[in-house]
Formats: structure tokens, sequence, C-alpha cells
DNA sequence: CTAATTAAAGATAAATTTATCTTTAATTAG
DNA sequence: CTAATTAAAGATAAATTTATCTTTAATTAG
């Protein structure tokens, strides 16, 4: 479904939401750890994730890291998405035309059509927030170690 | 979702059981012409699906070429990914943890548990003989080209 | 101001996927 | 049997994605 990129992207996202504030930051070390990432990798990807202080903030030098604000959280998931720059890849055609579209529909189409809007309405209604509080409440891994 | 190789695999599968049949086999140009897919690439692909004609079947030499037989054109969509052996794709957890599971959810599963339940039909209900029909009423396209 | 700390930026590298091209094998028509 | 035709097999190459490592910039504590 989504790059490597794209999901390591989402288990960091939903971590910061979870453990960090503007007040205690986590650095990428503790990230990658969490989520079961490459540590280079990871930095990467949180750059782009920060860029802009759109969904993810950060802060260079001692006591800086990365955190989320309380408004930030409230965001959609998509909000990763589209920060990732894979905001399209919820609308793709499931057979790879080049445009899915009700007029030149590919043979899947009409039956993938409402699965297609389930997709894009999870990850448009549910918030980061709520993630983050399933995975406070300790019912979740974001991780693979499951420590 | 799928690689560029599935994609192109689901089209040509669907293209070759609306088109062919045992008398009247295609060959790899006609095929990558109709799905708009590059030919050599497609070739190579074509070698995949037709290995042990299992869903696709292949003849070599003059008047050879591809076609399906009406009991492969029976078969569940979700052939096709088997054949390319992108058989675990649809069990995949959609935030990349190495295992989807129950017991070990990660923060979308709940949610997203239904939507792959119903992937997961589509995919094993709906026959590729179903799809082509569609594809002989015209009413749906394989290509980018809609000739 | 200086040293320490942390992410940003940039340069590569490794791995994988996508794509192409050439040679071989099978099959058929004549 | 021979020539023609077609896919199979194999060797590469190009592009993209994933991953790592080094240098730079920002920020803070002292
Ligand atoms: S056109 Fe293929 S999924 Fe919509
Ligand atoms: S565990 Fe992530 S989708 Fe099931």
């Amino acid at each position: 479904m989504f790059s490597k990129s794209t999901e390591y992207a989402l288990r960091a996202t939903i971590y910061i939401a979870q453990k960090s504030s503007e007040q205690n930051k986590l650095g990428i070390n503790a990230i990658a750890a969490a989520i079961d990432s490459p540590l280079s990798f990871t930095a990467k990807i949180m750059q782009l994730l920060s860029r802009g202080n759109r969904v993810v903030s950060s802060v260079r030098g001692p006591n800086g890291g990365f955190f989320m604000t309380e408004k930030a959280m409230k965001l959609p998931v998509r909000s990763v998405l589209d920060q990732m720059g894979e905001d399209e890849v919820l609308e793709k055609c499931i057979l790879g035309l080049n445009k899915c579209s009700e007029s030149k529909p590919c043979p899947m189409h009409a039956e993938y059509r409402q699965i297609k809007l389930d997709m894009i309405r999870l990850f448009e209604t549910k918030t980061i927030e709520q993630l983050a509080a399933d995975l406070k409440e300790g019912e979740v891994y974001i991780g693979n170690k499951n420590k």
C-alpha cells in the first residue's frame, strides 16, 4: 500500500503524538528505537515530516528534538500522507491506469470504488490524536519488538 | 497498492481472458499495446504469469501466443496475485509492522480491519471471467489510450 | 564566548524494481 | 528438413527506493 518511508512516517508521527509535548521532545534515537526503524533513514524521513512544522515540529540543539503541538495532533492522519508527498496514493487506480475515474473506469473500479472511499474516509476522519490515544492505552503496538 | 509488475499482470490477464481462446492466441505485441505497458517488461511479466500454465497459458512458435482456458477464466482474481508471488500483499499491516494480527495490532488495525477484509473478499470472489465480461461490454477500459 | 548537543543538509551507497536487449528453444508451415 | 515465428531464458541497464555516513547549522548550558 504505502512506501516504507510513508509507513515509518505514520508510525513516527503516532509515537511522537503520544509521547512528546513542547516541553518533552523526542530525539531521533528514541523514535527509531520505538517504531523499530533504521536510524539514519528515519532521520531523513523526519526531515520531510517536520519540514514547515506543519505536522511534526522540530528544534535543534540541546533539549531539542521532535514534538507535536496540540493543534497538529488534531489533524487527520491524511496530513501525514500529504506532508510526505504521498497525497495521491489513496486516489490511484488499483490496476494502475493513469487516472481512476467514473467516466473511464478500469474493470475493477465498480467493485473497488467503495473500498477506496472507505479508505479515504478513514484517513480523513481519523485524527493523529485518536490513534495516539489507543497507543497510550497499551492495547496497540507501533514497533515489532513489543517491549 | 500493487507493484507495476502486478498491475500489468492483472491488466494483461483480464485482456487475455476477454480476447483470447485456445484457437485464438494473443502475441506479446498485441497484449502490451492493448494494456498500454512497456513491451519487453510485459514479456518478462508474461513469463511469470504463464509459468506452469495455471492462470495464463502459452505456446511457442507460429500461431503461438498467450491464451486462457475456460477453467482458468473461472479463477478468482486473487490467483493472479498468487501466480506473481504477491499473495501476501493483501494481508500486510497498513503501517508496515512485520505482521498484521488481532493480538498485536497497530494503531490503525481496528479501523482498517474491515477495509482489508473487503479487499480480500473482492479478490477472492470476483473471477477473471467476470471482469473480462465487463470489458467486453465496452463500459470499462484496460489501457490509458482508450482507443 | 565555548563546548556540547541536536536536527538539517548533502553526498553516497546498497538494494530493489522497472525496463531493455540478445540469444535460445519450441513449434509450425511449407 | 528448412525457414519463419513466437515465447523463454538470460544478461544487463536504468530508475527508484531504501539506507548510511559525514559535515553543517542552530541552540542551549555553563
Ligand atoms: S479506474 Fe481503476 S480503480 Fe478506478
Ligand atoms: S496490524 Fe496494522 S493493519 Fe493489522
